[in-house]
DNA sequence: AGCACGCTCTACCAAATGGTAGAGAGGCGG
DNA sequence: CCGCCTCTCTACCATTTGGTAGAGCGTGCT
């Protein structure tokens, strides 16, 4: 990942700079001093600062649907998927937590570029609701609207994992270690929300570490 | 609440826009269009932007404040008083959405209005951790970090409140029905992923409409 | 009447912003 | 060597933005 190409450099530090500062109050002049850069040479590359972002929004979608479809075609089953994809969700969030500002950023009401995303993620999300609607079917899921559930977990997944600010309001520490454990914590609520109705709640052995 | 007066229009239109667009992305001179005013006026009241975003936020910090405390301060136990709270949070959002607009803006990672907004609710924070410290240890709640807890519900609901974009990507309608539906579903959820262990889950008789 | 005060306005301004036009440097094939 | 292409730069520009200075104007008090 040495030295990567201008375009590509443009591309991450704006989808840094739009993530955290958002894209109204990032200006390209900043973006250009961040790159050590004039700011025609941004437009070269991206005619407006519109297509720029843009183009970061493709880019985070890619890499969001990328990490979602990888763990979510190993075929787990129940709330083991789940886990699991929450799991690398919270990985993301803190190796890149720029990536789920921007999502953040980017589903703002009213926002004209949250299309842009939603063609990305459209057949993922599809996808996650057929397998939420299976594994119900089957039993292995408590009942409800596949896609209100979607829009729970959703909420609470990335809520918990980029609402840092809360967090400190609420005292919670920002080590990485009080975050594994906040994930642990979030884990459990999660599968005590999703277990079956009227059934013993079953941790999966093979995934208790 | 006819003809108030110019200092409290002033409040209300930017609470609106800061909450909707952003702060960034709001200019005085768009606040005084939509106001039928010039921009002076605004800085006669307010002597900067960041003063007048300043006071949005303490208005906002303390409406939200006084609906929590409010229904808070019945006295319900366990699931009731979250069930109580978090249908008056969806009231709330449904009635005026650029207020959970704006605590959204405000928890921006790196804010710096952040710390005031979490001076406002810090009181209502930590009341709402003893309470459900207090209903954990009476065993009304399933245990567990009752500060991760509230970080997960604070996501949740305000998330199913507030991610408009996110529900049309996932093609949940934004009728006031289709909302009603969707604070139950969510209710169902949490009252799963808070009934105790190894206890029946008893929902409530008299709360069922 | 005179005067102070509260409120809104016109007139400006310096800085920042997104964007245009085009020059110059370096590499590369003919 | 020359022309072409890629890339980055300097020079500029119109607009927008937050903010200053101060005038006008109605109200009410003395």
């Amino acid at each position: 990942m040495a030295e990567s190409s201008t375009r590509q450099r443009i591309l991450d530090v704006a989808l840094a700079a739009y993530g955290t500062d958002g894209f109204a109050a990032t200006s390209l002049d900043a973006l250009a001093d961040q790159l050590g850069v004039r700011k025609q040479t941004i437009l070269y590359y991206f005619p407006s600062k519109q297509v720029l972002f843009d183009a970061v929004v493709d880019e985070a979608a890619a890499d969001l649907v990328a990490v979602f479809d990888e763990e979510a075609s190993r075929g787990l089953r129940g709330i083991n998927q789940v886990e699991a994809i929450v799991r690398h969700v919270f990985r993301l969030a803190v190796r890149r937590p720029e990536l789920l500002g921007l999502v953040r950023e980017v589903t703002r009401p009213g926002s004209v570029t949250a299309e842009r995303l939603a063609d990305h993620v459209a057949p993922t999300f599809d996808r996650a609701r057929d397998f939420l609607q299976r594994e119900m079917d089957a039993g292995r899921l408590r009942s409800s609207d596949p896609a209100m559930l979607l829009l729970s977990l959703y909420s609470t997944v990335v809520g918990v994992a980029t609402e840092l600010e809360v967090q400190r309001a609420l005292g919670l520490p920002p080590s990485l270690r009080a975050t594994v454990a906040r994930r642990q914590e979030l884990i459990r609520f999660l599968r005590a929300a999703l277990a079956p109705e009227q059934t013993a709640v079953h941790p999966d052995p093979a995934r208790s570490g």
